[in-house]
DNA sequence: TATAATATTTGAAACAATTTAACAGTGTTA
DNA sequence: TAACACTGTTAAATTGTTTCAAATATTATA
C-alpha cells in the first residue's frame, strides 16, 4: 500500500514530479519541454513519457514570472448585444490563438468607469497588450501612456495604433449608388456627430452628393434601433425618396417605423444603412448598406498589436481598410 | 543627475521596489496590501503614498504562484456569431467580474479540436474553472475529469454541474398557446433530435398537443437560417396552419422562404419560435417565441461554478431556469 | 592509453509575490 | 526587576519555471 506509484501526487503536477518520476533533474525537463539546450534522446522519451504518464501540463503563471511574458492579451468591449462587436470579438480571438495568445474579454455595458477597472484588470493579470473597442471618449489609458501596448479599433487617436473601415469611401459608395438609382431627394437620420465614425460617413456621403441632389432634411440619432420623436415626425412628412441612415440599427428602426405607418418600404420611399450587420440580410426587405470587413478589422488590430508588443517604440500606424456597397432589396430604382 | 528618485524603475514596478521607496521590507508592504498583519499608521500611509508615486501594479501571475489562485476563469462558446450566444457571454462575464474573476474567452466556431485545445489553454493558465457550452457531442473534459470545476450550460450532461432552460415547459406553453388559437394542423421544423435542447422541446410540445391537433408533417433541420430541401417543399405544401420551427433562426429562415414563396405571415401561415434571439422582435412579422433567461443563465452558471470551485467535491447540481411565452405578431387568431 | 573536444546533465540562482517564524522594542503586571 | 504580552518589523522559505555556469559522461584524436 505504500507503494502506490500511480498515484497522482495531489494538487497540480509540477516540473518536479516530472523530474523525479522520469529521474533526470528539473532542468532536463525544461529543457526537453522547450526543446533548448541539448538533451539525449533516451531520455528525451523517458521524460516524454513521465509528462503523460502524470499528465502534466506547464504553469503559465510560473512561466511569467520567469519570462517576463504572460502570453494573453485583452480586449475591451462595449457591449456584445450590439451585433457589431461579436464578429470583431470572434476575429481578435481567432488571430489572438493564432499567434498563441489566450484572450481576456471585457464587456463594458458601455460604462467608462468598467473600462478603466478593466484595464486595470488586465494590467495585474499583465496582459502582454490591448485591443480596445472605446465606447466613451474618455481615454482610460492615459495612466499607463507609453507602458502598454493598445491598439484602437473604430476610432482614429492621436497616441494609437489604430484600424477602421474606410467610412469616408463607405459615404462615398453609397452617395453615388443613390444618385445613379436617380434619388434626389433625401432626407438624413445621421449617427452622433461626436463619434468620428458617424461624422465622416456623413462627411463623405455629402461630399459626394454636392449639389446632385437636395437634403431635405437631417436629424441626429443615436446607433440604436429607437428613433427620436423627431426622426418619427421628419418620416412622417413623406418628403424624401430615400432615407439615408446613419447605421444598420438607425435604418432598421426606420423601417419598423415606416411599417407602422404604413408606408411601404422600398416601394414609397428607400431606405439604406451602413455596416452590413448579421441582421440587415434577414431584416425585411433586406437592406442595402455598406459592409465593413469585421472579421478583417479583428485580425489586423492583432496584427498591429503583435507588432507593438514586439517594440514598445515602434512608429504609430494606422490601418484604414476598405468597404464595399452591398445591394440588397430596400432602395427602389427611380429610373 | 545620480539622484534620480523620481525615475520609473524599467520594467515592471514590483514590491521591492515600493519597499525600497518608502524605506520598509517587502512584508510589510504586502501587509498592507493585504490589509494583514499589523502595521502603524504612518508606516501605512508611507507605503500608500509610495504606491501612488511608482504606479505599482499587483503582480497577480506571483501571487498566483503563491497562493495557488488564479482569479481567471475560461468560457467557452460555440460562435459568438449565433446570437444565442452574445448575451450569455456578457452575463458570464459581468457575473465573474463581479465576484473578483476575470475571464478566459475562447469561441470554437464549432470546432471539436478547438475545444480540445482551449481547454488545454485554459488549464495552462490555471483558470480555476470553466463555463462550458458544449458544440459538439465529445465531451472535451474526459482527460481532467473531477479534477476541474467545469459547468455546463444548455445541456444536461452527468458528471457536470448544469444550467439550462426548461425546454419541456417551452414546448407545452406554445402547444397550449397555438391551440388557444384555435390552430389544429401543424407543421414541425425540429432541431436535431440529438441535442438535448432540441429533443426537450419538441417531447414537450407534442405531450401537451396530445390528440387535440395533428402533426401533418414534421422535418428536422439543424439550428440554422438555412432550410434544407425537404423543409422548403414541405413548406410549399400549404398543408398547415402553423409551423413550429426549433429555435428562432429556422423560423426566420422559414420566413423568409415563405417569404420568397409570397405566402403570407401570418395571414396564411403562422410560425412560431424558440429562444427570443435579439432578431426576433426584428423580422418582419415580429416572431412569437419562448424566451430563455439569457442572462439568467449565465450568472447562474457562475453560481454554480464558485460553489464548485469553492468545494471540488460538492454534490452534483442541475439548475433549470424557467421560461416564458413572448406574444408578438406571427402567429395569425383562427377563433 | 591518455588527452582533448564535445555532448549531456545538473545544481543553484533568479523571477515577484505571500507566509511564517523570529526578533527587537515598548508597556504592563507581579 | 523579571516575566509576560503586545506591536511593528524583518529575514528566510516557498511557489513552478528558466537559465547560467559548472560538472559529468561520451566520443574523437593523438
Amino acid at each position: 500500500m505504500a507503494h502506490n506509484k500511480n498515484n497522482k501526487p495531489p494538487g497540480r503536477v509540477t516540473l518536479r514530479h516530472v523530474a523525479k518520476e522520469s529521474g533526470v533533474s528539473v532542468a532536463t525537463v525544461s529543457y526537453v519541454l522547450n526543446d533548448t539546450g541539448s538533451v539525449g534522446d533516451k531520455v528525451k522519451e523517458q521524460v516524454r513519457s513521465a509528462i503523460n504518464r502524470l499528465g502534466y501540463t506547464p504553469n503559465l503563471s510560473a512561466q511569467a514570472i520567469r519570462t517576463g511574458r504572460t502570453k494573453t492579451i485583452g480586449i475591451i468591449i462595449p457591449d456584445l448585444k450590439n451585433p457589431f462587436f461579436p464578429e470583431l470579438a470572434q476575429s481578435v480571438e481567432s488571430a489572438a490563438r493564432d499567434s498563441g495568445f489566450a484572450v481576456f474579454l471585457i464587456d463594458t455595458q458601455e460604462s467608462a468607469e468598467a473600462e478603466a477597472e478593466g484595464v486595470y484588470t488586465f494590467i495585474k493579470h499583465g496582459v502582454e497588450g490591448i485591443v480596445w473597442c472605446p465606447s466613451s471618449e474618455k481615454d482610460c489609458f492615459k495612466k499607463y501612456a507609453g507602458t502598454i501596448p493598445v491598439v484602437v479599433i473604430d476610432r482614429p487617436l492621436p497616441n494609437y495604433d489604430t484600424v477602421y473601415s474606410d467610412y469616408n469611401k463607405g459615404g462615398k459608395l453609397l452617395a453615388e449608388y443613390l444618385l445613379s438609382e436617380g434619388h434626389r431627394k433625401i432626407g438624413l437620420i445621421s449617427g452622433p456627430q461626436t463619434i468620428e465614425s458617424a461624422a465622416q460617413r456623413r462627411k463623405g456621403f455629402l461630399e459626394e452628393i454636392g449639389t446632385q441632389a437636395e437634403i431635405i432634411w437631417e436629424v441626429e440619432n443615436p446607433f440604436s434601433i429607437k428613433l427620436c420623436p423627431e426622426a418619427v415626425s421628419e418620416l412622417k412628412k413623406q418628403d424624401v425618396s430615400v432615407i439615408v441612415a446613419g447605421n444598420d440599427m438607425i435604418a432598421i428602426g426606420a423601417i419598423k417605423i415606416l411599417n407602422q405607418l404604413k408606408i411601404n418600404v422600398p416601394d414609397s420611399v428607400s431606405v439604406v444603412g451602413f455596416d452590413d450587420v448579421p441582421w440587415s440580410d434577414i431584416v425585411h426587405p433586406p437592406l442595402t448598406t455598406i459592409r465593413q470587413p469585421l472579421s478583417e478589422l479583428g485580425k489586423e488590430a492583432v496584427n498591429l498589436l503583435l507588432r507593438r508588443i514586439d517594440n514598445l517604440n515602434a512608429s504609430k500606424k494606422t490601418v484604414i481598410l476598405d468597404v464595399q456597397l452591398v445591394v440588397r432589396d430596400s432602395v427602389f430604382s427611380l429610373k
